[in-house]
DNA sequence: AACTTATCCAACCGCCGCTAC
DNA sequence: AGTAGCGGCGGTTGGATAAGT
């Protein structure tokens, strides 16, 4: 292993101590379960192993699945991928990814380039609810003036956004980037795709209350996406 | 059976953002 | 404003084990 392996009998005081104390105050639970492991040794072996609902054998087909999808959609962000798989923990989605999916989709995206040319074209609209005044200015720290949920413009359309009052869009135009459109299909600016959710946050003056409104959005949104695709 | 190579996964490390002072 | 301490995260390491020769 890459480090000291725990003993039952550790294994025994932590759960003890956090059965007592609760989760948190992870600095103080080397002294008050008489460890000596770190504060973040503890709260790893608590949240990968010892917590209780963990799933542990193969990952199913569906899990899989769920684990490529979200991948998509939000890349290395194990902690968020793993919540959307109860009982699995982030260190075994990564790990199941570098162990199995990485190479596995490498290989894929490999042969499929060389198949076919890459047709932007396909690439399906992601809709985004973003202020006009964030496109190509995020280097000026504007903030949005504001952000609004989606609304379904119809049955088999994607879902539109209003934009300071008008419905734009925005779109993945190729990887990495983001193209805002407006009803013309006219492109009205560029987002950088790492355009981080945090600055969105931090932008909007606190209209959204947590990191996770931005990433249930997103998620709700591709999936909803995802599913007026098929 | 002995050795080598590949794979798995628990544990560690360094960094980041947040908060309190 | 600067800083220390904290929780949390993703990347990496390396020992255990399985598979191959």
């Amino acid at each position: 292993m890459g480090g000291v392996a725990w003993t039952a009998e550790e294994d025994h005081l932590l759960k003890k101590c956090i059965q007592q104390y609760g989760e948190g105050k992870w600095h103080r639970v080397p002294h008050l379960a008489g460890l000596n492991r770190c504060r973040k040794s503890c709260r790893l072996r608590w949240l990968n192993y010892l917590r209780p609902n963990i799933k542990r054998g193969n990952f199913t087909d569906e899990e899989v699945e769920m684990i490529v999808k979200l991948h998509k959609l939000l890349g290395n962000r194990w902690s968020l991928i793993a919540a959307r798989l109860p009982g699995r923990t982030a260190n075994d989605v990564k790990n199941y990814w570098n162990c199995h999916l990485s190479k596995k989709l490498n290989a894929q995206e490999a042969e499929e380039e060389r198949e076919i040319d890459i047709n932007l074209d396909v690439i399906k609209t992601q809709p985004r609810s973003i202020d006009s005044s964030s496109v190509n200015k995020r280097s000026q720290g504007e903030s949005p003036s504001f952000l609004q949920v989606p609304h379904e413009s119809g049955i088999s359309s994607s879902p539109t956004f209003d934009v300071d009052g008008h419905s734009q869009m925005l779109a993945i135009e190729e990887d990495n980037m983001y193209s805002c459109l407006d009803q013309q299909g006219n492109i009205v600016g560029v987002l950088p795709m790492d355009f981080q959710f945090e600055e969105v946050k931090a932008m909007s003056n606190g209209q959204s209350s947590s990191q996770w409104d931005w990433d249930d959005l997103l998620f709700d949104l591709d999936m909803y996406n995802d599913s007026s695709s098929c």
